[in-house]
DNA sequence: CGCGATCGCGCC
DNA sequence: AAAGGGCGCGATCGCG
């Protein structure tokens, strides 16, 4: 392996020279700096790089030598602040190295050719962390991604057993990495770095020249398709970052520190004691244990997965009377929005297992375009896809120090009803079909179905037959959620606030009015059972599959939770691809047109660009036509509707 | 001390 | 008869 290490600049050219004459490679990147995981801010001490006939790793800013030539002990402070002294090696000094902006200069030909397909697994972060050395600007195409290769073949795999160590050690039977060396690459010596990204890039293309004819064979093309186009998008929002009011959320982290005192207070007092307002078993104990052993003597009544009793919100709720109950879910609120939106982003300082996640403003965060079962992203470290909403008081503060910066705007569109919407093109036919057609709103639609009344917004409390916006809310909104979801008639009862009897009558009334709606389900599910080997549907949009083991289960449980997940498959996974495909269409119009808007965040039905002021019109129309445009629409058989605001702060857009 | 499981809960 | 789909993450707690 050592001839595969390039120490200088003749040996990279001839590299290049080599894989420029190749239709596709693969390569990886190792990082390091307090946001290794960071692209817009890491740095790159590693790259390597395969293809048929030569893999080579390049180091360019490795700290270590090979051979250790000491020890020493070092002083680190455990939990309880007690001094242990650890033996540490020392090595020699490394051998001199290429700096990256050489190498990037090199290299730059390669990545350069429109035609060289570049495979990497798990892209985005490899391109984003590169970008940074070509000037800020991410390489051209084709793309490809192992990881999401990997995850269209078998979208059942957990997370993680996602990696590219799993993989090849499941496919090739090889093990490299057993210190997960690529997690601090700076500590080992040399030459365990240098075999471990090599192996990395041969890996990756390994397993590329095996599974990827697989997409073709299995006619995930054009999902995959978008996938990849989603590439250099994904890549610029991982880079873009968002931007954050950083004052404001200091000051909102205050207001809610000093509210979650008196919180914490009121719970203690309640109980008349100490304890752990986090701990569930503890919380057990007070709201359960007998009043003589101090707890609050309450039934509990609701089971968690392994058979405890839950000390859920739910459940707190359920003893309005109790001050131990109240005082908890006051408590419970505070603390959950406080740790996981504030607290966490900003960061303790001094303690650098706790960094700041804002750097110069910046909030940035990771989108995987293959985190999901459905082909929705999911959005990582930290998550911005569950973000408190605007119209609850903390909410409208968290999302409120989402803002532009000074001179810009933020363009924030969101589709109307995606998911029944796709509902609707499935149907296409019946009463919601029917109404998206005739531009009534499917909850207007669904209401005035089960109520027996006209679809449209009365005008006079009910006599010329329309229905109230109250019954639009209580049923349309309620039946929307549930057709998609498949809840039962116990989750319509809870969230439409009615009865046992009439949330049964709902469902009944729904599937006379709506028939199309079950026959779909079961159209759906028969479609799925006739394939061979393993049951799967494919999504309405893309054609993604979703292999479903269980839909053959004799337990009637697991068979009927399998059938809900294939229609919600088709509902969110339809409307999911929908998204991508607009999100690549404004990619594409905003680079050509407003060059200086960014993409920001997209939470499943919505995005969000930052752009000059003096942009912001412009870029709304084009985030209209991106979403709604022909090309798009042409898609879907029933309108596409979207709502699109031009703000300050993310919080105003609702 | 680090890791993983568990509970609980934020969003769409 | 009976059924809520999809995520990520913070805090706790038990294990090795």
């Amino acid at each position: 392996m050592t001839g595969n290490i390039v120490f200088t600049a003749e040996h990279l050219r001839s590299v290049v020279e080599h894989f420029l004459k190749q239709p596709a490679f693969a390569w990886d990147v190792e990082t390091v700096g307090d946001h290794r995981g960071t692209p817009a801010l890491n740095t790159v001490t590693w790259i390597s790089m395969a293809t048929h006939g030569m893999t080579v790793v390049i180091p360019c800013g490795h700290p270590l030598g090979t051979k250790i030539i000491g020890t020493t002990k070092e002083p680190r402070k455990d939990k309880t602040g007690k001094t242990k002294f650890f033996t540490v090696p020392i090595y020699e000094d490394p051998p001199e190295q290429l700096s990256i902006g050489t190498v990037a200069e090199i290299l730059r030909p390669l990545f350069f050719t429109e035609g060289i397909t570049k495979i990497a697994h798990e892209a985005t972060f490899d391109t984003g962390s590169i970008t940074k050395y070509f000037d800020g600007e991410i390489f051209p195409g084709p793309y490809d991604d192992t990881k999401v290769i990997m995850r269209l073949l078998d979208e059942n795999t957990a997370q993680k057993d996602n990696g590219l160590k799993a993989w090849t050690k499941r496919i090739f039977g090889a093990e490299y990495d057993h210190e997960n060396v690529g997690k601090r690459v700076e500590i080992h010596p040399f030459d365990k770095v240098a075999h471990y990204s090599y192996m990395d890039a041969l890996y990756t293309w390994l397993l590329w020249l095996q599974k990827f004819p697989r997409i073709e064979r299995e006619g995930l093309t054009e999902a995959w398709k978008v996938d990849v186009d989603l590439i250099p998008v994904l890549t610029d929002m991982r880079l873009n970052g968002a931007h954050m009011d950083v004052p404001s959320l200091e000051s909102t982290q205050e207001e809610m520190g000093s509210r979650m005192v008196l919180q914490e207070a009121d719970c203690y007092r309640a109980a008349g004691k100490e304890f752990n307002l986090n701990s569930p078993p503890q919380k057990q104990k007070i709201l359960f244990g007998p009043k003589a052993e101090g707890g609050q003597g309450l039934k509990p009544w609701k089971q968690t997965d392994k058979g405890g009793w839950s000390t859920d919100a739910d459940v707190l709720a359920s003893y309005p009377t109790n001050p131990v109950c109240k005082a908890l879910l006051a408590y419970a609120d505070t603390h959950k929005l406080l740790s996981t939106y504030i607290n966490s982003w900003l960061g303790e300082p001094g303690n650098p297992k706790k960094p700041c996640l804002i750097t110069d403003g910046f909030l940035y965060t990771e989108f995987q375009q293959h985190g999901t079962v459905t082909g929705r992203f999911s959005g990582r470290t930290p998550n911005l896809q569950n973000i408190p909403r605007p119209d609850k008081p903390y909410g409208k503060l968290i999302r409120g120090a989402f803002d532009a910066l000074p001179g810009h705007k933020l363009v924030v569109a969101d589709y109307g009803q995606i998911e029944l919407v796709i509902l609707a093109h499935m149907l296409g036919k019946g009463k919601l079909y029917d109404g998206f057609m005739h531009g009534v709103d499917p909850h207007t639609a669904h209401a005035a179905g089960v109520l027996h009344k006209k679809p449209f917004i009365t005008k006079d409390g009910g006599k010329d037959g329309g229905i109230t916006p109250a019954e639009r809310q209580k049923y349309g909104k309620t039946l929307g959620f549930t057709i998609v979801n498949g809840a039962g008639w116990k989750t319509i009862a809870e969230t439409a606030g009615v009865s046992g009897k009439e949330a049964k009558k709902i469902q009944e009334d729904y599937d006379t009015e709506f028939p199309e709606t079950d026959r779909l389900k079961i159209k759906l599910i028969k479609q799925a059972m006739s394939v061979s080997g393993v049951p799967y549907i494919r999504t309405p949009i893309l054609g993604r599959k979703r292999r479903l083991r269980g839909l053959f289960s004799d337990d009637y449980g697991t068979r009927g939770y399998n059938e809900r997940q294939l229609f919600n498959t088709m509902i969110q996974g339809g409307a999911a691809e929908l998204m991508k495909l607009a999100l690549i269409r404004v990619y594409w119009a905003l680079k050509e047109q407003v060059p200086e808007a960014r993409l920001s965040l997209t939470v499943h039905d919505e995005m969000v660009v930052m752009c000059p002021e003096d942009k912001a019109e412009a870029v709304r129309k084009i985030v209209i036509w991106a979403m709604t445009g022909g090309g798009i629409q042409d898609r879907v058989k029933v309108p596409l509707n979207v709502d699109c605001k031009i703000v300050d702060r993310w919080a105003d857009a609702k």
